[in-house]
DNA sequence: TTAATTTGACCCAT
DNA sequence: ATGGGTCAAATTAA
């Protein structure tokens, strides 16, 4: 698959302050864990249950130690943090620069930083299987809130928020179109992570939902609305600060087998990730990409510490709250931490 | 009846 | 003025 990862300018709190409460939350997870898996019925623990305890449990240890030794450095690669996806009024809007209210505008200081929702691309064919001209179902389910025609474009752009908005405030939303080279390539931003409870409920290595007959004659409908994740992968950022907030949280993870590195041409320089890549599937667990539950392989976890000896996590309640709901994602490959010369970097895709 | 999709109108940025 | 994103009423489907 190849999927294009943007996010930009993150600007927030400092971890400093509430690095005891994460603490305190990962903490108390990881106990309830343990008393969880005590009370489990191993005997009736399927065999990927029975390795899913230890692997969450490795997660939270490992996520545990990184923030204790945490020292601050964090703060100055990492202009800030992620948006509080939670907040009601975070609305896509605040992405495209067309705010109809100041709600979208991050902290009560005179900076009145914009927040921006991490976006990311993916390009994914129709899927074949179904024989639909459509991809295939990415996991998550969507409502279509707008189509537009989309200026110097052949097919229109579908608009899709999450099901969930309502009900509980997810705030993410996707864009598909269809490629104007390639009418079986789809182009799918997304835009805002789930903070649904269906995103939890991401089973990691499960398969993704295979469209129920309702949906597959409703989507019949509609040009484009499923995707097939099984592509090409294609991520990027265009911010440095982005990329570290990305690149040194705690839960970013790669899946055991990496990604496809397929860069522009500008970003071709700076691939950092091409020594990694080695098959199909991408895991960016801040991002529950629905790419993240299609890989099932398996690697020792292995932890780099940034270059200056420290650790930098993404801040904010915003931010802890991705991470645990990211958490099926982080489990699914066992988390791999990066290590990364950013002085010398510019830029990343996938 | 409920939920999802369609589509024209509206809003905002450029 | 124009393009892109969202809203919301109407329509469709289960």
């Amino acid at each position: 698959m190849r999927s294009y990862f943007t996010m930009e300018n993150y600007t927030g709190i400092s971890l400093l302050d509430q690095k005891p409460l994460i603490v305190n939350q990962l903490t108390e997870a990881k106990v309830l864990l343990k008393q969880l898996e005590y009370h489990f019925d191993a005997a009736a623990t399927s065999t990927t249950g029975k390795l899913l305890f230890p692997r969450i449990l490795s997660s939270f240890e490992s996520s545990l130690s990184m923030l204790k030794s945490e020292t601050g450095h964090g703060e100055s690669q990492m202009n800030g943090s992620m948006p509080t996806a939670a907040n009601p009024n975070d609305s896509p809007r605040s992405i495209c620069g067309s705010p109809r209210s100041n709600s979208n505008l991050i902290g009560e200081n005179s900076s009145k930083k914009r927040k921006v929702l991490p976006t990311w691309t993916e390009q994914a064919r129709a899927c074949e299987h179904t024989g639909l001209e459509e991809p295939v179902e990415d996991g998550y389910s969507w409502r279509k809130y707008g189509q537009k025609d989309i200026f110097g474009a052949k097919h229109p752009r579908g608009y899709y928020r999450c099901t969930h908005k309502n009900a509980q405030g997810c705030q993410a939303t996707k864009q598909i179109q269809r490629t104007d080279k390639d009418t079986s390539i789809f182009r799918v931003m997304y835009i805002g992570r789930h903070t649904c409870i269906q995103a939890a409920h991401l089973q990691p290595g499960q398969p993704r939902k295979i469209p129920e007959q309702r949906d597959v004659k409703r989507r019949k409908k509609s040009s484009e609305t499923l995707i097939n994740f099984e592509t090409d992968s294609h991520i990027e950022t265009k911010d440095l600060g982005t990329a570290q907030a990305i690149l040194k949280s705690p839960s970013f993870s790669f899946s055991p087998a990496s990604i496809p590195i397929l860069c522009t041409e500008e970003e071709s320089n700076s691939n950092i990730f091409s020594s990694l890549a080695t098959d199909n599937y991408f895991v960016s667990s801040p991002i529950p990409s629905p790419t993240t539950s299609g890989s099932n392989s398996l690697v020792s976890p292995t932890r780099v510490n940034n270059l200056d000896g420290g650790t930098n996590f993404q801040t904010s309640e915003y931010d802890f709250c991705e991470f645990t709901s990211a958490l099926p994602s982080a489990l699914d490959s066992q988390a791999l931490y990066l290590d990364w010369d950013w002085d010398s970097f510019d830029g990343f895709c996938f």
